[in-house]
RNA sequence: GGGGACGUGGUGUAGAGGCCUAACAUACCUGCCUGUCACGCAGGAGAUCGCGGGUUCGACUCCCGUCGUCCCCGCCA
């Protein structure tokens, strides 16, 4: 192998004002060869870009014979010097004045002809893709995410050492927790019938690690969830995990909002605004229909009900005497067509809404539909108020009557479809938010029982303390979000440091004493030696990557990613194993 | 667990009961070509239409099942 002494980003970025050749070796892979007969033309690719050689037969006769076999994705090297193209015969691109003139080209690999062909178009299967992922990876695009996700954890590092965090690792093999996800057990061989778990989540331990005083901690942890895929969820994901002692919801929330705003700087992605607008779970649900607003859409929900009270619709005096509410929805300026009235319509149904109306608010104060009948002057004078609109304002109104939270979300479900479907414009930029307050406990539709809403370690808001035990489910926690354009980045809490509350709060769940102690004493038993005040927050890596590099799928940021099936079409992976293995693990086979 | 979409040469697509002895583009192979850059030109090879069953005189096409991929709901403290 010739020895290398410039990247392909190197030889791009060399000064070529001076008549002097640049001497250079680059090493990479072949590709888009133009074989001219005695004129050969191909572009040398590596981590770094790609760039021209040009191989002339009467120039080097040795070099031209072994670059008219060279074929795509062969590795080689080549010895030469960089000199500027003819003027006429740039191209316009990096590097594209300039081309390599071999002395001497060495083929170190030869290459089956790729399934598929190594450039910025995205190859249609999937599978495909996965299968060959070292061919994929080669992709200019991949490239850059992996390159990307790499800056993203560097400048990640970087900023929490300069405030003072230790990144810690807790281990991959743990207890297992019965509550949440679905565990990924580890049959434990020197233990027979037991098992470990692979984290779902550090949670536990860095609780432990603040009570240990280790004060601010943070981690690029793996969690590992065995449920069912998605475009945004995968088996194994990474997570910035962080908790901090003796901090305030405000300094977390600026401690983050720097570190979103210096990450995006850094990475070239523009500096998000901030501070970022907070919300409470409850806001959030009644202005958006939902817990992770994207507010880069211009839209809000508006609670109609009074401004219908005395209505003469029937439907909605219906759903108002039976106690519902009128939610309505406002699109700034959409005149829609009846096709786009009907699709929403059915986009209503299909979402478990009915009673919808779909009117147009012109201008000249007028209303179009069903609603002209029954709309009085000072009625829709009411509504227009309701919605905030001046007189020369106008736009689509979607109404659906119905159980006030059940129909928030559905209105919430038509704002971004309608958004989505019809490409109504949207503010540009990164709109980050934070939505706090969520309920301690929710209803487990399935089973009736009470359940954790985030996780049941998020300490109860003072105020909503005495409801713990007499009214659980209207408890609110001092915990968070973190969302960004809709998508949920993470979630965090203040966390309870004392024993005996977070013992009321597990046995809120049904768990007695004897589980409460074998499921969580350690964590109790910690608590008791003197745990401080902390918080913390786990932001989704992956998505963050995701966002940040327009991509719409968390596969394409991961390296080695699973299918939606959970199978590794690269390796194989999930495999069946060796019957001697299953015997040393005391394990039967199916 | 439920719903939906897709599966045709290496790749991307067309074909929607007989026109199929399966088309097009690209990639691949051979030859020609000294300024190409999606090089061009000429020729060539390459597919039991995911798999199994059924309906039919006849199935790539219709039906059932199955496998795989993707999307959505459930699920994801």
């Amino acid at each position: 192998m010739l020895e290398r002494t410039h990247t392909v980003e190197d030889a791009i970025c060399e000064p070529m004002k001076e008549e002097t050749p640049r001497a250079l070796t680059l090493c990479g892979w072949v590709e888009r060869q133009r074989d001219l007969g005695s004129l050969i033309f191909f572009r040398i690719r590596d981590r770094w870009g790609s760039l021209q050689v040009k191989v002339d037969q009467t120039e080097n006769p040795s070099a031209h014979a072994v670059a008219s076999r060279l074929r795509a994705e062969y590795v080689i090297s080549v010895r030469g010097h960089l000199q500027l193209r003819p003027p006429g015969e740039h191209k316009d691109e990096p590097g594209g004045d300039r081309e390599v003139i071999p002395e001497e080209i060495q083929v170190l690999a030869e290459a089956r002809t790729p399934p598929f062909y190594i450039t910025d178009e995205e190859p249609g299967d999937e599978n495909l893709r996965l299968t060959y992922r070292y061919l994929d990876l080669r992709r200019p695009p991949m490239v850059r995410v992996l390159k990307l996700r790499h800056q993203v954890a560097l400048e990640i590092r970087n900023f929490l050492d300069r405030h003072g965090f230790l990144e810690i690792e807790t281990p991959l093999l743990t207890k297992p927790t019965p509550e949440g996800a679905r565990d990924f057990l580890v049959p434990a061989r020197m233990h027979p019938g037991k098992f470990y778990a692979l984290p779902q989540s550090p949670q536990l331990l860095k609780q432990v690690l603040m009570v240990a005083g280790v004060d601010r901690y943070f981690q690029l942890a793996r969690c590992l969830r065995d449920e069912d895929l998605r475009a945004n969820r995968q088996l194994e994901h990474t997570q910035l995990d962080l908790e901090v002692s003796f901090m305030s919801r405000d300094q977390l929330f600026a401690l983050i909002e720097e570190l979103m705003c210096s990450l995006f700087e850094q990475v070239g992605a523009g500096r998000p605004q901030s501070p970022f607008p907070r919300l409470t779970y409850q806001e959030a649900l009644s202005r958006f229909g939902t817990d992770k607003p994207d507010l880069r859409i211009p839209a809000e929900i508006h609670d109609l009900t009074e401004s219908f009270a005395h209505t003469e619709f029937r439907v909605f005096a219906d759903a108002i005497g039976s106690g519902g509410s009128i939610q309505g929805l406002f699109i700034p300026k959409l005149r829609a067509s009846r096709k786009q009235e009907e699709e929403t319509g059915k986009f209503v149904r299909q979402q478990g809404g009915a009673g919808v109306v779909i009117a147009h608010l012109g201008h000249d104060q007028s209303v179009s539909g069903v609603l002209k009948k029954f709309m009085h002057r000072e009625q829709l004078e009411a509504i227009r108020r309701e919605l905030g609109l001046d007189p020369e304002d106008e736009g689509t109104l979607v109404l659906i009557s119905g159980e006030r939270d059940s129909i928030l979300r559905v209105l919430g479900q038509v704002r971004l479809h309608v958004w989505e479907r019809y490409q109504l414009p949207r503010l540009s930029d990164w709109r980050f938010a934070w939505v706090t307050d969520f309920p301690l406990y929710e209803r487990d539709e399935a089973t009736g029982e009470l359940v954790p809403a985030h996780h049941p370690f998020s300490l109860p808001l003072p105020e909503d303390m005495h409801l713990l035990e007499t009214d659980p489910l209207k408890v609110r926690a001092d915990s968070y979000d973190l969302v960004l354009n809709g998508e949920e980045l993470g979630s965090g809490s203040h966390r309870i440091q004392d024993a005996e509350l977070q013992r009321r709060v597990l046995r809120n769940l049904g768990m007695n004493s004897d589980l409460i102690e074998a499921r969580f004493g350690f964590l109790l038993r910690a608590y008791d030696y003197g745990g401080p005040p902390h918080r913390g927050i786990a932001l989704g890596l992956d998505r963050i990557v995701m966002l940040l590099s327009g991509m719409h799928n968390i596969r394409d940021v991961i390296a080695f990613p699973k299918t939606t099936q959970g199978t590794c079409p690269l390796t194989g992976a999930p495999s069946e194993v060796d019957r001697r293995q299953l015997d040393e693990l005391k394990l039967r086979g199916l």
